[in-house]
RNA sequence: GUGGAUGUAGUUCAGUUGGUUAGAACGUCGGAUUGUGGUUCCGAAGGUCGCCGGUUCGAACCCGGUCUUCCACCCCA
């Protein structure tokens, strides 16, 4: 009896073909990462419980994958414990560990454990796998790559800037229209200050975010079943409806969000932000969007999130600043700034849009046919000469038929192959094949190098 | 976590009101062609009908459960 293999659910195989795509999207990513300065460090795939909970909120909390104790994970339950049958309380008594949920805070806890190693401002990026137990649907894995750029210990709003620049060169490189939100918490957190609900902040935020989606109406009867007051939400609506640009919109708000000090103070982040943005060479769109909250509990200042202009699902990259999260790690006063990029949804837009097709995909160049055990001696010099020259090329294992070996070149798409039998070794010849025009050379084996570096490379 | 849909060869899908031996295309393998691929022609292999149970003389089809995938919500990359 044979098992049916297969995968934990929202997780994926990558075939070698997805591969090389996915390869050419963290190469870009990290190639720009590099540009700006940053430098690259790994965590572990799990972290103890302790780091990762309450730092996402109470839904993210719900989303962590726990890892079971080894051993006799019962030893320290009691059966009461066991029949009371509550997962949360049983949960931290059988399991200490857990995946990691993003790599914003396993890079806070590093900071803060090797402070002492550290040069700040600290420039990183990182780019490894995080789990979640969402319930997956289309651009929503359970696992998937995210590849963020963080700047910790220091203050300054060109950091901001510099994220907005790093996310504008990556998608011009991949060619991909996208759209820069940007809004600040310090804003939020002014707005409801100003309507006198200063302890909803989350709630106002997760309900005003869905203003485009289901409309002001519906916002405002969330609001109501959240508990606001009715004078609450009817101060909120003049903040709800802002229209005008930028600049109009922000003089606005200063005007309502006079006696709130951090709103202020979040109005003059923005102002800045957008001044330096103005100022320079930026294609993409840039915009601020009051409605934008993002649910990740540690972001206090400038929050960012870029969608795709064509194909629409969540965003495609998100970030913001976080002003105390090594404080929750014995660290206060440093302040970090940084982004992530999903890359499994990165790569499925450039799918959508066909935009794979035009990359240039390396494989094989040449392949060698494999005639038996004696023609292969003769062979391994012109394939040592080959790799030597920088040629991708490959032996075929197994003396079988000719006819299958040039399907096999075919499968692969391998524009030359090498063949070497019985007739060539006699006059000591090579004969190169172009698999796409058929056509053939015979030459000398001493030949090679001359033909390949004249011929070949001028065309691979 | 809540609600809805889905599952049949490797893949994409047919399969009549429940009725003999579950089909096609593509792919795979072999041959036509023992040293020349893509095209063509011929042939073959490949299925516990997601899984478990129930109803029935009889289930791919009806019922219950369970898992998977997809969609909406929640949330998010």
């Amino acid at each position: 009896m044979s098992l049916k293999p297969s995968i934990p659910k929202g997780t994926r195989d990558f075939s070698t073909d997805e591969m090389l795509r996915r390869e050419y999207i963290f190469d870009t990513i990290k190639n720009v990462f590099r540009l700006y300065g940053y430098q690259p460090i790994e965590t572990p795939a799990m972290e103890n419980l302790s780091t990762l909970l309450g730092k996402y909120g109470e839904e993210g909390d719900k989303l962590l994958f726990r890892i079971l104790n080894s051993g006799d994970f019962l030893s320290s339950v009691s059966d009461d414990e066991l029949g009371n049958r509550e997962p949360a309380k049983l949960s931290s008594k059988i399991c200490e560990k857990g995946l990691r949920y993003d790599l914003t805070v396993p890079f806070a806890r590093y900071v803060v454990q090797h402070r002492d190693e550290i040069i700040f401002p600290f420039k990183r990026y990182q780019i490894q796998p995080v789990w979640r137990a969402d319930r997956p649907q289309k651009g929503r894995y359970r696992e998937f790559f995210q590849c963020d750029v963080d700047v910790i210990g220091s203050d300054s709003l060109l950091n901001e800037y510099e994220l907005v620049k790093i996310v504008d060169d990556i998608f011009k490189r991949l060619n991909i229209a996208t759209v820069i939100k940007i809004n600040n918490r310090k804003v939020l957190s002014g707005i409801a200050a100003f309507i006198g609900e200063p302890d909803k902040i989350t709630d106002i935020t997760v309900a005003i975010d869905k203003l485009d989606k289901i409309g002001i109406e519906a916002v405002n009867a969330e609001l109501i079943a959240k508990g606001l007051s009715q004078k609450a939400i009817s101060k909120l609506q003049p903040v709800l409806q802002l229209t005008g640009n930028t600049e109009i919109k922000l003089t606005r708000l200063e005007q309502l969000l006079a006696q709130s000090e951090t709103g202020l103070k979040g109005i003059s982040e923005l102002k800045t932000l957008f001044g330096y943005i103005e100022n320079s060479s930026i294609s993409c769109e840039v915009e601020l969007d009051l409605t934008l909250a993002r649910g990740l509990n540690y972001y206090t200042g400038a929050i960012i999130e870029v969608k795709s202009k064509d194909v629409s699902f969540g965003s495609i990259c998100g970030g913001g600043r976080y002003d105390n999260l090594t404080g929750v790690f014995g660290m206060d006063g440093v302040s970090g700034v940084g982004i992530s990029f999903g890359a499994d949804r990165i790569y499925d837009v450039l799918n959508q849009l066909n935009l794979f097709s035009e990359i240039k995909v390396s494989s094989t160049e040449v392949l060698i046919v494999n005639f038996g055990e004696k023609e292969t001696q003769y062979a391994l010099k012109s394939l040592d000469l080959l790799r030597s020259l920088g040629v991708r090329v490959e032996l075929y294992p197994d003396a079988v038929k000719l006819k299958k070996q040039m399907s096999y070149a075919d499968a692969k798409k391998i524009p030359y192959i090498l063949i070497a039998g019985e007739d060539e070794i006699m006059k000591n010849n090579i004969i190169f094949k172009n698999m796409s025009s058929g056509e053939q050379s015979s030459m000398l084996l001493a030949d090679l190098d001359s033909f390949v570096n004249n011929v070949i490379k001028k065309i691979l």
